[in-house]
DNA sequence: CTTATTCTAGAATATTAATTCTAATTAGTA
DNA sequence: TACTAATTAGAATTAATATTCTAGAATAAG
């Protein structure tokens, strides 16, 4: 029943993710983004209420992969060492999905945040959260004696890795001899 | 001779710094900033040429004030101790500056940069290679062995305290704490 | 084979914000 | 006191892009 689609919102998606990557949010237009899809104009509204909805799904499916490879690390975390797993992740994604690893990475959330429909921002959110609450169930566990404890793991997992492959993205993939320095960085902000 | 100025350079800049430091550059409109400042629009374009001029002039200020406080540690660090002073340069100034800070640390540089005239675009190149060559000059000097010392230095004195900051601007200033992690998690990055 | 439906297609319009322009002030100077 | 230069002041214009609109195609159902 009707036309079949040529164009569909998994290609708007991969499309904007390289345009958002290599220009950044702000200048992944419409007509860039239809332009690397091979897509028309008219197509984009047809699947997307708005380029700023479009632009949060992109944000939201990167978040999403990480996401759910962070909380499944964090989840079986028995030790330490196993944390710093978790602190890896950051480089292993960036080199597995560059595409996803530069919008997560190297751009400002809020970037592709600020113009989305409340819908998209509460699943975004809800995202965030979602992280946040992991990280405190880990740190009680693994950091019982520290008050800040889901401050220093944040720091230790997140902030220091981010950090780390930001010194090389988005103009290249983070090299695999940082693993190691992110590694002891990482173990050494746990370790008080 | 002339009528005499109300707005000075300085205004607009401290205004365009606290506007995009608040909204981020992108929403940092000439309207906002004029706002900001009490000036009218047309002043805005007798100071400076361009939206993208005052942007630009922007993170070269503040780039500036971190960049010398940054040189003037390197260049007189002995040791390993005194490297780690750099490190946490970065906590310190997004704590004395906060404007400046989140400029520097909670937003891209190309953002600021994009639209900027080839003139300001020179000069902050000129700041970002600056810095550059002063971590090529300490990696020989402190990290003589590795053939990697000038990223590792760069991860170690820059990537990783700016994650750490990161993770709480720009809601936050990065609370005192996180100074001993940053320096742990420094030592244990360039002690290979 | 006609019709309803879904989608492609891109031109026309609307919106937002940067930039330009014209006029009005103000202070020194001849 | 006129005159000139530097600046304020903000309205008018322009430019860039997001969004809407109107048509045209392609498919399945009846």
């Amino acid at each position: 029943m009707g036309r079949p689609a040529r164009i569909f919102p998994a290609d708007l998606i991969n499309a904007a993710s390289k345009i958002a990557a290599r220009l950044g949010p702000a200048r992944a237009t419409i007509a860039a983004i239809a332009k690397e899809a091979g897509a028309p104009i008219g197509s984009m509204y047809h699947r997307y209420p708005s380029r700023g909805a479009l632009l949060a799904e992109v944000w939201i499916t990167a978040a999403e992969r990480f996401g759910s490879q962070f909380s499944a690390i964090l989840a079986t975390a028995r030790d330490t060492d196993a944390l710093i797993e978790a602190a890896l992740l950051t480089p292993h994604f960036a080199r597995e999905d560059p595409a996803a690893g530069v919008v997560l990475f190297a751009h400002r959330r809020d970037d592709f945040l600020d113009e989305a429909p409340a819908e998209s921002r509460a699943r975004a959110a809800k995202l965030v959260s979602a992280l946040q609450k992991e990280l405190a169930g880990a740190a009680k566990r693994h950091l019982a004696g520290d008050p800040r404890g889901r401050e220093r793991l944040a720091v230790a997992l997140i902030g220091i890795p981010y950090g780390a492959v930001r010194v090389f993205l988005p103009q290249a993939v983070p090299p695999p001899e940082i693993d190691a320095v992110i590694a002891a960085a990482a173990r050494a902000a746990l370790a008080h």
